[in-house]
DNA sequence: AACCCTGGCTAATGTCATTAGCTTTACGGC
DNA sequence: GCCGTAAAGCTAATGACATTAGCCAGGGTT
């Protein structure tokens, strides 16, 4: 019997594979063990079980989100950074509807997610620095950000939006609505 | 052996406790069996299985927010009544977090639920009446209320604001941006 | 009084997570 | 090259669930 060769990051891909293609219903460990050609309890191995695997999926997630949101927002500042920070949130929902579902709501209040999700939190402040908002002013607009993003994604990723009205045009809307309420100088 | 005397919406009424006592995550048919005093296999005599359950939980669901919202916005017109409209949502995610979590963002996807997913989007556009709206502005204002709302209140339900600033005042100032974008006759 | 439908039951099946304990592979040190 | 050992795999077993099949009582209807 040969071995697998699997790693806690190739169980982690499996998942993270297995969510995109199949939503985060589908995540089990026999669906991940089956995937990585291996027996569901040698997944044990180097994963503490599926909680974990959760947690692991999450940071991913959290990470790769961040990334994008990095690259999306370099180049801009002011009101087109916010702008482009929106826009690439929802952008990566449409792309990975279902691996969003796996992202933590609440990363600061894990140990083991506060670092990806403290990173994430960074780039929006960030991206607000520009307005020279004091620290909680900016805490309270980096909320309005989110708020808005993860409500109009979450809500579009989950087929909330049930009328034909062009979405995009929605989003427009809401997002010049939350940059013009950003106290200017 | 007497009977327990069960309905189907006996059944949803104990599962609504079960959720709001346990969260989503405890809804099983066993639960609620023991909960009804009954064992689990006899529950399919009032519904089809736990997929029904969770339809008709979100039916219950969105009736109940779609009764206190109607009452919130009760002599109220214009600005003022889209705030209390977006106080009362987030009020009642307040209340009942986990019972927020049963309801279903499509409605208008799943025929069960189109009905009372339609009513509440018929108090959301009787909110906006006063604005004159065409109808497809009125559609996209909704969904810019909706996505507001349910952004907010889905993060703090899932304890997603780690830091100590008020929420309150984060809240206030989000319903006032909306409120501002929204186009004056 | 016989009937039969309804709402309850037990038993059985299948999926899943998790734990325990065994085997074998691959690698480091000799 | 050889050997010991830890890591990585396996099978078997347990326990929570959902779901299905099929049995039984009991109360109202005829």
């Amino acid at each position: 019997m040969p071995r697998a060769g699997l790693s806690t990051s190739a169980v982690v891909d499996a998942a993270l594979a297995l969510v995109d293609e199949a939503g985060l219903a589908a995540l089990t460990l026999a669906a991940v063990a089956g995937r990585t050609g291996v027996a569901t309890p040698s997944l044990y191995k180097h994963v503490a079980g599926l909680g974990e695997l959760r947690t692991l999926l999450g940071i991913r997630v959290l990470e790769d989100m961040t990334e994008r949101f990095t690259t999306a927002v370099l180049g801009h500042s002011g009101d087109d950074a916010v702008a482009a920070l929106l826009h690439a949130y929802r952008d990566y929902v449409r792309a990975h509807p279902a691996r969003y579902a796996a992202m933590p709501l609440d990363p600061l209040h894990d140990p083991a997610l506060a670092a990806a999700g403290g990173k994430q939190l960074e780039v929006v402040l960030a991206t607000l620095r520009a307005y020279g908002l004091a620290d909680s002013a900016a805490v309270h607009a980096a909320r309005c950000l989110r708020a808005v993003a993860h409500g109009f994604a979450s809500l579009e990723a989950g087929g909330g939006f049930g009328l034909p009205e062009d979405l995009d045009q929605t989003y427009d809307q809401l997002v010049r609505a939350v940059i013009a309420s950003l106290p200017r100088t």
